[in-house]
DNA sequence: ACAAAAGTGTTGCAAGTACACCCATGC
DNA sequence: GCATGGGTGTACTTGCAACACTTTTGT
């Protein structure tokens, strides 16, 4: 198979990742300082050089195991930049990713968690990168069931509406959003109740993908 | 700039594209007979491999001029494919499009016309591609107003809805589409009428691009 | 006059939106 | 007993789906 010669222009290719989560009522992405020229110094995404032997998808895992430590993400592909003049060292074609964690349950290493109302200065084009893919995700929230993968496994019915709050960026009504969502028929409820200070306690739920309500066409949740 | 040395694992970059029209009622698209092997004989999707020079795009864009004399066409990433294993000879990662045109209007030179429906034996994973590309037209349509790229710049609402009907694949209400075409606000009438037989002739329109509904969000229309 | 496609309105149903009060708990 | 978020139902509006007949032309 591999013994006919390479005849074809050759060039490098490269992932790099968005990497969402939810703080305190605002959606965060994961940034590194970069260590060397360019933009020696500045955030960037998470990103890395696909080597041969890997396939792109497992490029971006490997991306995100180095930055954190990871046990169960979404991850799906991006949009592919291809632009000659993206990075001025050499012709490079960048495949990007989005991906969502509940950072509860997440060490990280390198990286640190930056509001995305709040970037500024970012390397490359990364910023535009964030910029779409906060729309993919806040597209894919009204007819997937992504917005799951950004909560613990047992979550109250108010933390879920956070989450559409902060992706969506706007109030939504409590009751309307409540009712929308047990009649989706992925909830389950649990016997234990979250405990929050001195109000009254909330039912905790959990998630189970049912009828009708796909997760995505084309997305990894990988469970390492 | 590029003065610095290379450092990055280097690799093939190819693109793929899928080229839709409809003809007679059928949804069609644009296949070369392979000349080499693999898959030598074998249909396969218009394609080739990413010059240094060049943008993804732009390759993808050249591609679509090797096989036809477009002048005018929508084009729209679809999807990166990346597992070392896709193409025998060597590692490639290919970047595929869609594309939309009216075939009317067209000449092509080295490809064929196919029915999707009745596609076999494509090379490589070319009738997946095909077909998730048939998927993502299929969602486009219902929020953008791709549909008017495969007609030609005047129409009649029958021979529009004749494009709806062929891409969803399912007859549609003539009152119901045309209440709700009229009402998007995107259509203009002509003075002219086509005269089709011995029927009743119908009004031509034009579509003019308006307010509130956008064509897409990364995807280019180009004219040549 | 007839065949064949163009063109045109109304009704019922479902989904979405707006809106306000009682409940359980900790302090 | 009061402050805090948890939890619940109804009325209105809007968009979608179903449905049949008249008009214009060529032969």
């Amino acid at each position: 198979m591999l013994t006919q010669q390479k005849t074809f222009t050759q060039q490098a290719v490269a992932v790099d990742v968005v990497l969402f989560t939810t703080i305190e009522d605002t959606l965060q992405v994961l940034l590194v300082a970069r260590q060397q020229d360019p933009y020696a110094g500045q955030l960037s995404l998470p990103g890395g050089i696909v080597e041969r032997e890997e396939s792109v998808d497992e490029a971006a895992l490997r991306v995100l195991k180095e930055e954190t430590a990871i046990t169960d993400v979404y991850l799906e592909q991006l949009y592919t930049f291809g632009e000659p003049s993206r990075d001025p060292r050499d012709r490079v074609v960048t495949v990007t990713y989005y991906a969502l964690v509940n950072a509860e349950q997440l060490d990280t290493a390198a990286g640190s968690w930056h509001a995305v109302e709040e970037l500024s200065d970012l390397a490359f084009d990364h910023q535009n990168i964030v910029q779409y893919a906060q729309e993919r995700l806040r597209n894919k929230l009204n007819y997937t069931t992504i917005g799951f993968q950004l909560l613990p496994e047992r979550f109250t019915l108010t933390e879920l509406q956070n989450v559409y709050e902060v992706i969506l960026g706007q109030r939504l009504d409590k009751r309307n959003f409540r009712r929308k969502m047990l009649q989706l028929d992925i909830l389950e409820e649990t016997d234990e109740f979250k405990i929050n200070g001195r109000q009254r306690p909330a039912r905790l739920h959990t998630f189970r993908q049912a009828k009708g309500m796909k997760l995505q066409e084309r997305g990894l949740v990988v469970t390492f």
